[in-house]
DNA sequence: TATTGTTATACTCTATAACTATA
DNA sequence: TATAGTTATAGAGTATAACAATA
């Protein structure tokens, strides 16, 4: 009995999974919002710091690395780049001179505007399918998913 | 006029994108699943190359590449690995001599059926909080997004 | 010529240890 | 001593170019 040489793969097996449709709807959105922001020249990791920054002016590096769940040697290169091209400055503390009080320029909110008018702008394509209740269902639903760690 | 050190740091600004409530679950679902399948020393690649292959036997390294959305060059390591643990075997397709028919080993179905249950129990405890009827509405609304990569 | 699997390589994201300067 | 920021480094994951064997 010859074993017959496979025609088309399923992922059926894996489907099954709620996390195997969540990553892959993540990794789509992920990948759309890249394209989305490559215009402005952000990452989404310079994207994510940049509005962090604009949106709470003067938080530490310490404080962004904590919200952006990265750990803080990985934020340094990233607001280096934003640092360099004007859209964030870092200030001494007068108070504790160890820490750099993290802010936008007036460039960095003009970009963080259009960039997150851009995102949204995605959203509403992305989204086109969902109404409003659809779309607060996804989300009451995507925070609902608890995280078996402390088990 | 001082400008306050910032207390407390809000992400509402990013909150509001559905995409990010997405990617923040995806994170969470991504590295739970990395701690259950831990103890069967599989990581995301290979747990999803092991089930596709063991759901699919027979087929080639090109057809499992796109069916895991990576490239072909970076398959090869993670059918090395389980080849060396002998889960898979790299069987010579003589009617094309080009192609690997990849099948799993009876310890490969073995591994592939206990990660399974594994990621079966996690998803169990996960989705604990929402009924049959809100977790085929998540998984409904996670398909009805849709890429405008088209665009 | 085109395709399968492979090698080599590079880039991004992430994580840890150890340093400096301040506290 | 402890903390903020930094440097150096290493590990994943991913992407492309180029090659050998085969079609």
């Amino acid at each position: 009995m010859r074993k017959p040489r496979q025609d088309s793969v399923s992922d059926d097996a894996l489907r099954q999974f709620v996390g195997y449709h969540i990553r892959r709807a993540s990794s789509v959105v992920q990948s759309d919002l890249a394209s989305t922001l490559k215009p402005f020249e952000l990452r989404m990791l310079t994207y994510s710091a940049l509005v962090l920054i604009a949106k709470n002016s003067g938080l530490s590096q310490s404080q962004l690395a904590v919200a952006m769940g990265i750990e803080r040697p990985n934020l340094v290169m990233i607001i280096d780049e934003l640092e360099q091209r004007e859209l964030v400055v870092r200030e001494r503390d007068p108070s504790d001179r160890r820490v750099y009080a993290l802010r936008p320029t007036l460039a960095g909110q003009e970009l963080c505007d259009e960039a997150m008018a851009a995102n949204a702008a995605l959203e509403a394509r992305v989204l086109a399918d969902l109404d409003a209740a659809a779309r607060d269902a996804l989300i009451a639903a995507l925070s609902a998913l608890h995280s078996p760690k402390p088990t």
